[in-house]
DNA sequence: AATGAATGAGTGTTCATTCAT
DNA sequence: CATGAATGAACACTCATTCAT
């Protein structure tokens, strides 16, 4: 039914629709650049201009340079956790039957993760060149920190059901967790890295003919090296 | 004897000697503050305090900038390339009786390389930050980008020769030399953020218990994964 | 009428006319330093205290202080080209009657060409010391070497039409030009140095009194060397 | 005879012979590069290298890079003072029996003047860009002040001579001194930026051939313009 | 809400000048 | 007397951030 009422909540409601995408629009062009200059070379201007609109803006919908590159690496945590959320459900559902099928879904689970956000992804190792100091509102400093540690959290879980039913071989958790997330950042670090060197831009396409079958392998000699089940 | 040449000589020699002393505070300062800045948020304006000198001193040993860092980054590739030669020798000699010593060797390198120079390692990875274009004489840049190529063919090299004796199981040596840098780079920089969140200030002490561990984890884990005598 | 559409006209026509003042605050401001200093010695934040506002606002107008000396020098040698042109174009009208009209006015032509920007007149000059290399984007540094070659292609061609038509003796035109630019250059120099050497800060007075009748006698010897109709 | 008195004033010449040699040297190679760079874009690294002795040594000759570019400048003046001391010599002893032949000397002293030293010559036209206040010692400055005056002083009776002996026509003197000098510095400036413009780096020969003959029809349009005689 | 314009606080780099030897 | 080394003071140019509209 049309009313006035309603008809104000409309607006209301195109209002916070227009506004969410412009946002999504700044934080999109802010992966592109963060991605292709790195945090202190990249500029608010460029950041602006790969937005199509005008620097003012962008203030006004983060802070400062720091709150945009913040929210640009949550959502990947929270990615990646989401993904770990799914892996400990099945572990608990008991529907892991082999080592192999877990060490493929860790796998999977941190591609899928970098997949969805390559640069974004990425960007998350610029973590050291931030002003790790300054305020940015508490708020988003505070988010990140407990998003990264109950992301490693649950990746620890995810290993100590695996250990429990018997599917991976018993090694410390957090050693464990961080070696798996250690090789998959520098693994993709290093083709990124080789990519470039060969053709400027990534292009996805190059760097994906390096990354796949290097992650494939790495998929091999840790399923080769965690499970129980012997020899493949 | 004592002779007016000699004086001289020795004079010249002092001379030489406090220069390159110098050169070495330099370094040594560029080297802590580019690790704890980064590239660009690192200024010359702090090397030069950290050194305890003036600016523009710093421009009479090094051009630029852009030569300080990659000053401070190749002698971490040339040692890495020793040590490797050093492995490559060995297997050419064949002292290596089971692919175990051969992993062993392998992250021993690695990890020598990075405890010559810790900051000097991470900062390796800076090198996507850095202005790629510039000039800085060519030679410097030139070196570098060979440094790295020779270094990773006489990585590459070694895994091929440990296949050949039947020490560790065929792979892909380009994959599983990316994916063992990968990793070890990849776990040094985590543990180094993590040991940075509970006190910054990198004491080593801290990043040492959590990093050796690990790296021994990572080394049991690919000594199973590779070596072909089966399970340890 | 006014409307909405009028009001946001007149609302962005009024930018521009800000703008625009702007611009010409800031050319101002570097004509005086320019001239009291030559290029090299003038420094972009003494034009920005001339002028009355920050440094970086001068960047938003001008690229480079190449770009701000060369928008200075530009419109002197477009007035002279279009001055000039006038004398061009009354020979062809065939309006000259006498050798002696031709010469006033060519005095006439450099002389108001210097008076409409005294400064810019002079600032020409410093155009060796001018980073010749450098870009400021093709565009301006074309346009001025073209300018300057026009400019001079014309004038020996207004000798030319002159000696075509019986109006002044027979000679090489371009020598003949060089000599007339020359000579105007020179004096003009010369007569500022001398009026800054009396009192400095070119008050225009002391200058204009020295000036005026030095150009009169060289323009009466010009008319008397160049003329053909003999004595006057 | 040899005496121990003679010995050391023997030594004592020698030393001073290589003082005022070196002086020369350094002297030498300022000019070269003040000329090809403008006051302020030479440096002292690049004169002292020019001159194969290190930056402190010039310190020892001349207090500042002001100094040491007015010791360059001063010998033009004398020179040009001396050139007309000749003519004014010349004239008082009546030798001279046409004003074609004192235009001709007069031109011939400029020439000569700049022949000596072409680059000392155009470098006295920097004199505005110089630091025209610091102190540079009151002595040097004072000199240059003085040795100007007294050049266009001694220039001025050379005229006044001439129309006394009914040589030339009676003109302002100050102002015909003032044409002819500027005419001349004006022409070899314009001259010099389009042989520039042709092919960098100052051949000397380029330049020649399109100084001279725009000075002889100089020389021409003078003589023309200021002799009694009539025309030739 | 959006923006054109403005700016304080740096950046890397250079240079005339001065010590210490 | 000559010099290698050092430095204070600038300089052109940039950037995150904020007004005024």
């Amino acid at each position: 039914m049309y009313t006035r009422q309603n008809h104000r909540q409309a607006i209301q409601d195109r209002k916070h629709r227009e506004r969410e995408h412009r946002r999504q629009t700044i934080l999109a062009a802010a992966k592109r650049v963060f991605f292709s200059k790195g945090y202190a070379k990249a500029t608010m201007d460029e950041i602006a201009m790969a937005a199509e609109i005008s620097k003012p803006t962008i203030y006004q919908y983060f802070k400062t340079k720091d709150d945009l590159y913040f929210s640009l690496v949550l959502p990947v945590l929270d990615e990646l956790d989401r993904q770990w959320a799914e892996l400990e459900a099945g572990l608990e559902a008991g529907r892991y039957r082999s080592g192999a099928r877990l060490v493929r879904d860790l796998f999977k689970a941190y591609y899928h993760c970098y997949e969805t956000s390559p640069e974004g992804f990425m960007i998350l190792e610029l973590l050291q060149q931030t002003n790790q100091v300054r305020e940015l509102g508490v708020r988003t400093r505070a988010a990140l920190s407990e998003r990264g540690r109950s992301s490693f959290a649950r990746g620890r879980h995810v290993l100590e059901l695996g250990i429990e039913q018997g599917l991976i071989r018993p090694v410390d958790v957090h050693q464990a967790a961080d070696i798996l997330w250690g090789l998959f950042v520098g693994v993709v670090q290093l083709e990124i890295i080789k990519s470039q060197q060969k053709r400027p831009g990534l292009k996805g396409d190059a760097l994906d003919r390096l990354l796949k079958p290097t992650l494939k392998l790495a998929e091999a000699l840790f399923t080769e090296a965690l499970c129980v089940e012997g020899r493949v």
